[in-house]
DNA sequence: GCCAGTTCGGTGATGCGTCAACTAGTCCGG
DNA sequence: CCGGACTAGTTGACGCATCACCGAACTGGC
């Protein structure tokens, strides 16, 4: 728990700049998005990590590991997206509870026409935006607050019994 | 319009990493906020911003550059702190079509009593994780990155007429 | 004065994201 | 086999954010 004092002017203005810079590109993404392939960040993320599974196919549970979200937002995403035709539930043979989220070919065919812009659209916006340094401290500062924010948040989670811990992925070289 | 090479592997790693931190960054603040103050971060921009003008009163139009926000959400966004009774809207004697936005008791009430809390929460969560260069890495990433997305987004938003370009506030000492 | 065009602000619809509560299926001890 | 604890996933309600659109009021040229 360190220091006590409070948060410089300097800071505040990093702070909002911080938040300003984060809105600004991901708005700017997702229109960019909708306007080629009439999906958003979230549609997208999930097309990609469906497109990346091993059979084109993930348990609603994994899927939100994956991305790190809430399976009760998984849920409302899929139902979302499948009734846009670009996803497809199965049930699951070895767990009745459990459902297999699919991608439809019309979901590989929307996937495959975006990657290309969106991939391009993140470089432009974000990495060629970014000087030598600058990438190594948003990587470490990231991993870091992620690292510190998660147990905290799962202390809070605790009391309604969410145990699941494993949110960070492979970091790769850090 | 720089290089056409991809995305490296290691720099779709950074983005992921960079958006799961923003997102848990912001989900662990609303928390906070909304289990000591019952508000959300939108709530407090806009008490924090109002607080901060010159008769603790803005213009609707007035609140959106500040916040950079687009009128349509500070009109939603009003109407619900309204109705909570945080705000009140005075109509305008200079132009009719106006509406001014205030601080009720309350709404100043609940803000001097979140802001040292949330203060402490964003220096515990994000100041307190960065290390030596990263503070001036991140400052000079956003400032660079707003800059260049907005004259992009104006682009975009010209085909309708939005002919606003005043989005960055003063960057002090930039 | 009058009318075209603009600006101010608001509305309704829709998608996003969270929380609390729920259903149905599984697991395990007796 | 029964019953309780746990898990997978869904649902409904609500606040957030954007878009398309609207109506009222201001403005400037005529």
């Amino acid at each position: 728990m360190p220091g006590l004092t409070e948060v410089s002017d300097e800071d505040w203005g990093l702070w909002r700049d911080f938040v300003a810079m984060h809105r600004h590109l991901a708005r700017e993404l997702d229109r960019r998005l909708q306007r080629d392939a009439a999906i958003s960040q979230a549609d997208f993320s999930v097309l990609l990590a469906l497109s990346e599974a091993p059979d084109r196919k993930l348990r609603t549970g994994e899927l939100a590991e994956l991305l790190a979200w809430e399976k009760s937002r998984v849920s409302h995403q899929v139902s979302r997206m499948e009734s846009r035709g670009l996803l497809e539930r199965t049930e699951c043979d070895t767990d009745a509870r459990g459902t297999w989220v699919g991608l439809t070919a019309e979901g590989r065919r929307i996937l495959l026409g975006s990657m290309r812009e969106h991939a391009a659209a993140i470089r432009t916006l974000f990495f060629d935006n970014l000087q030598q340094g600058e990438k190594a401290a948003i990587a470490g500062a990231s991993t870091r607050i992620i690292e510190h924010i998660n147990p905290v948040a799962c202390e809070i989670a605790d009391e309604k019994g969410m145990t699941g811990s494993r949110r960070l992925r492979r970091t790769s070289a850090a």
